[in-house]
DNA sequence: TTCTATTCTGAAAATACTTTTCACAATAGA
DNA sequence: TCTATTGTGAAAAGTATTTTCAGAATAGAA
């Protein structure tokens, strides 16, 4: 996401650029991959733009959020966190949590779609998106026991 | 969950049986198949037992979710909902969300288990749970676009 | 049953995260 | 450059939840 891009699609919902809301997607982009939350969001904006606000960075993540650039998270942690949407990815990855030492891994996976196919045939809703979090013991974690 | 089973899995726990864990239980219970808010709980439980905190219901529904009895659930309204943990379902159930009428409906299906599988080969991370919610257009709702 | 260590409760205060308010500043199109 | 409009920071307010604490209730022992 380049700022000419970013300009644009702001402007098409009657938004502005502002410096602000461009520090906060670029850190987000810096740490494509990370699960940040808004306060790590916050402290990192604060490195390249200290006089930011904490209700700008708010204010800018959900209008992000709002945009579809970036993904809401909810990792039952009591803090939001988010992830870029990287729309060159096939489809959505889900996450793995474990429940011992709390870390988060990836799967690309998508078997989703056969599913989607029967909602829609069975129970007439059309999905759009979902969210899937898997819970249980990580590789490190599963040892231990 | 009849009393008696109740006050054993407490006593398993070192916890003792109160009337208002019980009245919570049983709220949760006579309104299996609904998706209530603590506040929904708290109300609806001061009817039967007027005295009783809204912080013994935060306490309790925190209690019964860690026992496994109730899930909780987050359908993105600010609010933290449970449903009772039907143990004799085969599979847990899916939440489809209409994003237009914010309608949540319920879908028994159960792919995931061939996911599961895949993840624990792929990742060898062991899923326990997993939570899945699909976001999109219900019957009605769609009808009217 | 009575006693008593322990847990539990209600009310209020405290937390934690998020949103709103408001006066001033910055943006972008004319 | 001008100016209508939107955006911002700081602080206050809002909302859901947790904690504190003194008194009450529970459950096992006596």
């Amino acid at each position: 996401m380049d700022s000419i891009n970013f300009k644009d699609l702001l402007k098409e919902r009657g938004y502005k650029l502002t410096p602000q809301r461009q520090a906060v997607l670029d850190i987000i982009i810096e740490h494509n991959g990370e699960h940040l939350s808004t306060e790590e969001i916050y402290a990192l904006v604060k490195e390249k733009y200290p006089d930011i606000g904490l209700a700008t960075v708010y204010r800018t993540l959900l209008l992000l959020d709002d945009m579809d650039l970036v993904y809401k998270l909810d990792f039952d942690d009591g803090l939001s966190r988010y992830e870029l949407n990287n729309k060159n990815e096939d489809h959505r990855h889900h996450h793995l949590i474990c429940l011992n030492c709390s870390k988060v891994l990836e799967v690309q996976e998508d078997l989703l779609d056969t599913l989607e196919e029967q909602i829609l045939t069975k129970n007439k809703f059309k999905v759009t998106d979902h969210r899937v979090k898997f819970y249980g013991y990580c590789e490190h974690c599963s040892e231990k026991e």
